[in-house]
RNA sequence: GGUGAGAUGGCUGAGUGGUCGAAAGCACCGGUCUUGAAAACCGGCAUGGGUUUGUAGCCCAUCUAGAGUUCAAAUCUCUAUCUCACCGCCA
């Protein structure tokens, strides 16, 4: 959610902003809304601060022991005309509050100009793919031949498409990537382990900016009055956690990381990724989550992407860091690094980790707050990045050690998860 | 699922229709005192919004949320949510 400060005294900037991004921001609506909007709320807190003080004379007047009929009288066709200026304000506001919702996050400026991925700029690149003297296989071949440890025919069974069943060895591979990166970001990076629900309610989804306007890329359960929401990643409750909450300035960097599963309806991506685990309805994520002051914000974006890249990095899966432009970045986010892992089977980088400031954006949704040293409160900073996708870890892993014979060599640091073994297969 | 009790500012907690945005205490901030600190004393201290050149003033809203009764609601009614206790069921 953007400053209405912000949207009244600068409208036409924050158009030119928004443009950059590919979205067009309806000023002549905006503009002739708040306009009525100032008159109409003007005129009902006025018929309030009447009210106030009539009934306030009323009270006065019967603690003396006047006859308080004629203050009544007076009083009476007051209260229509206020409930219809109210009825009128609050239908108004709504419809204001529709439109600003559904307003994405402004690009900060070291965020590269441009309309499509084509104009994301790569910062870094890191380890070199490695040359196979044989013919590569993809992660599905690869894991179907051992012993059915990817099924994703058993995963259609079970639910459908986009499911999967993981199996032996290539199942405990994923938990062991899992458990690997959870361990590293809590013994290594400052991170706090957390576990949390995966059902979530709608002030969440509004709060880490899901809803109103994605609420069909997500599984929702209505259960009588209950409505929860599968959750999508773990940024949702993570970051919800700040939500109508003062954070004393002391208690600030909040880092913390959880492994949740996560759910998506990839209800714009049918036909896209069909084959294999890339794009899955469930899957397992470790995600970071930070909340900083506002002048750390930048800096931490910087910190948190190096935690995700460290994960490749010891797992020697050669990635590239992209700064995704101004038409590329998310909803709620002001800049984004991806960071994209080496795929030998498709002979390309694909993404595995996004990771974004939100600079106030969450935090005015949420009402998520801290105490400065004046006494002051501020609305906190956002950021969040994946640490990475298990599941397209397992691919890069799978792809990347696969061996001739079509074993799979086991990552040192994964060794100990696996039981010591040296590969799988 | 059943029965009962609750939900008030950063925290504890008073307040059952009329200057209540809300007593008091704690915490916090400033000051006096002190070599410094503590104690004591004095003062300050909620949030969101509107208006405005204004972090001035004025105004509105907020005592879990929503609806209702009333000239007037923290206070009365209804609904929901959450918390606690006991019972039942259960991984």
């Amino acid at each position: 959610m953007l400053d209405s400060k912000l949207l009244r005294s600068d409208l036409d900037e924050v158009a030119a902003q928004l443009a950059k991004r590919g979205f067009t921001l309806d000023t002549a609506t905006i503009n002739a809304l708040e306009d009525e909007r100032k008159e109409l709320q003007v005129r009902t807190q006025e018929l309030q601060s009447q009210r106030n003080t009539r009934s306030k004379s009323i009270g006065q007047a019967k603690a003396r022991g006047e006859d308080i009929q004629p203050l009544l009288a007076e009083v009476g066709q007051l209260g229509a005309k206020l409930d219809l200026a109210k009825e009128e304000l609050a239908t108004l506001l709504a419809k204001i509050d529709a439109i600003v919702s559904a307003i994405p996050n402004l690009p900060h400026e070291s965020v590269p100009h441009g309309l499509s991925e084509d104009d994301n700029v790569e910062v870094r690149r890191w380890g070199t793919p490695k040359e196979f003297d044989f013919d590569v296989k993809d992660h599905v071949d690869l894991a179907t031949a051992l012993g059915k440890g990817l099924d994703f025919e058993s995963g259609a069974k079970l639910s459908g498409t986009r499911f999967v069943v993981m199996r032996g060895q290539i199942a405990r591979l994923n938990r062991a990537v899992g458990q690997f990166m959870l361990d590293l970001h809590t013994e290594q990076h400052g991170y706090q382990e957390m576990n949390v629900p995966l059902l979530v309610n709608h002030d969440s989804l509004f709060g880490t900016g899901q809803l109103p306007k994605f609420g069909e890329d997500l599984f929702h359960t209505d259960l009588g009055n209950k409505k929860f929401s599968l959750i999508p990643t773990a940024e949702v409750p993570l970051t919800n956690l700040v939500r109508d909450e003062i954070i004393e300035e002391a208690e600030l960097p909040i880092k913390m990381t959880a492994l949740s599963c996560c759910f998506r309806s990839e209800a714009g991506s049918s036909g896209r990724d069909i084959r294999g685990l890339i794009r899955q309805h469930q899957f397992d994520k470790v995600e970071l989550v930070q909340i900083v002051k506002p002048e750390d914000s930048f800096a931490a974006l910087e910190g948190l992407t190096k935690c995700a890249e460290k994960v490749l990095e010891l797992l020697e899966l050669p990635y590239r860091t992209v700064n995704l432009c101004t038409g590329d970045i998310g909803f709620s986010a002001t800049k984004t690094f991806d960071i994209e892992v080496w795929l030998p089977a498709q002979g390309t980088y694909r993404e595995i980790s996004s990771c974004s400031n939100m600079g106030d954006f969450q935090a005015r949704r949420m009402q998520a707050r801290y105490r400065t040293g004046e006494n002051k409160t501020e609305l906190l900073h956002t950021l969040n990045g994946s640490g990475l996708a298990v599941g397209r870890t397992l691919v890069a892993i799978l792809e990347n050690y696969q061996q001739a014979d079509g074993s799979i060599a086991v990552p040192e640091v994964l060794k100990p998860y696996m039981g010591g073994i040296t590969q799988i297969g």
